[in-house]
DNA sequence: CATTGACCTGGGCGGTTGTCCAAGTCAAGT
DNA sequence: ACTTGACTTGGACAACCGCCCAGGTCAATG
């Protein structure tokens, strides 16, 4: 096999051990299994890694970055409020569909994370990401919709990743896409009703928007 | 040790894996951990069960059932919908946080049941069950705020549950369960909002209503 | 009292796990 | 060319796992 520096090797580790736990779940991202996903010997993982938790904790961060770069930019903007979080609903359950193991590994994560002290940080660290990841989607869309929200951003952040949450699962269990994704516009057009139209220039001062739009 | 029939002794060891299960995560539940728990020796476990899992499906059957007889009966009538749905919600969500092992143990079980197949079973009924029980209460909200409600209670159940669970993860993470208890009552009063109060008795044809009340 | 059979014991078996380590390999610097 | 040190190898280790079984115990039955 080819030689690589160790930066490069953990992120190849990583990678692996991503495929592997995505593919057939938490408990089978042993050493091994991550060693031959990645065709590398045994100890090499144990040379890139201290712990095999470690890993696992680096495995976690990647899955927590990558869930947070979804695409922000391709909100319409100029169209009713209602429409537009018709549009960026239906883009995230697509997205959530299109990665049912990633899906299934961030909720085996969670509840790994809950038992084992020493992956205390991991599900604190993801449902961050989460909220903030909410949070500015909910002003964008606010933003492309020409609104201004009735409650704080962040407090509607944790209840949009509670009720995604919850249809995510309830997907995972009952494989019913076609009825999550109804349950899900119902509670766009609930949180539409959270909005006030923005009529006049003046009311900038109550929503911060950078001036680059 | 004292001996008793192969049934009682079921149960004792079910109760045994419960406990076990609960205070450590369903990784600690093995065979030995759950045969010590009971003060049994190891073969008794497999004298009583065929397989680890079958241990794990009874478990895992028990706690079906136990989450499905909450208190249906202690919900008060003859007060406005918004009330009833307030009390309703604090009594779950009451029950909820008091367990707070029974709960992440719930999820543990979705996940593994999701990844293994012998356990397929095990997620299905225990949403099957969630659903039915909602539903159930669904309904006695409706009869004791004397209102009828504008969606099929059986499409409301599953939002009730995804909502519910949404909730219980992100408490079960960030610990915060009076933020969680405030996000849940917010959507209670917009479940107040899809219902009509039921004014004539010639309605009860819509929505029928035992005789017994 | 003798016997039967349900129930219990505790050690052993093969397999998998995380971790470690002595030895080997190879590109880069002198 | 040779030395150095980063990187790789593959086997060994103890601990734990689910499962099995030959044998022991004891209440109930004849």
């Amino acid at each position: 096999m080819n030689r690589m520096p160790v930066a490069e090797r953990r992120e190849q580790l990583v990678e692996a051990a991503l495929a592997v736990a995505s593919r057939d779940g938490i408990e089978a991202a042993t050493v091994r299994a991550v060693a031959a996903e990645a065709g590398v010997s045994l100890g090499v993982v144990h040379y890139c890694f201290q712990d095999k938790d470690e890993l696992l904790r680096a495995m976690a961060h990647a899955i927590t970055e990558r869930n947070a770069v979804q695409g922000l930019d391709q909100i319409p903007a100029g169209l009713p409020v209602e429409t537009v979080l018709e549009a960026a609903i239906g883009a995230l359950w697509a997205s959530i569909t299109g990665t049912r193991g990633s899906q299934l590994l961030s909720y085996e994560l969670t509840t790994s994370s809950l038992r084992h002290p020493e992956l205390n940080q991991v599900a604190a660290e993801q449902y961050r990401g989460q909220w903030t990841t909410a949070q500015q989607v909910l002003e964008v869309v606010g933003r492309a919709g020409n609104v201004r929200w009735l409650v704080p951003t962040e407090e509607l952040a944790r209840v949009v990743v509670a009720v995604v949450d919850g249809y995510s699962l309830a997907w995972l269990v009952d494989d019913n896409a076609e009825a999550a994704l109804r349950g899900l516009q119902g509670f766009g057009t609930y949180l539409a009703t959270l909005t006030v139209p923005v009529e006049g220039l003046s009311d900038d001062a109550v929503l911060p928007v950078p001036a680059g739009a």
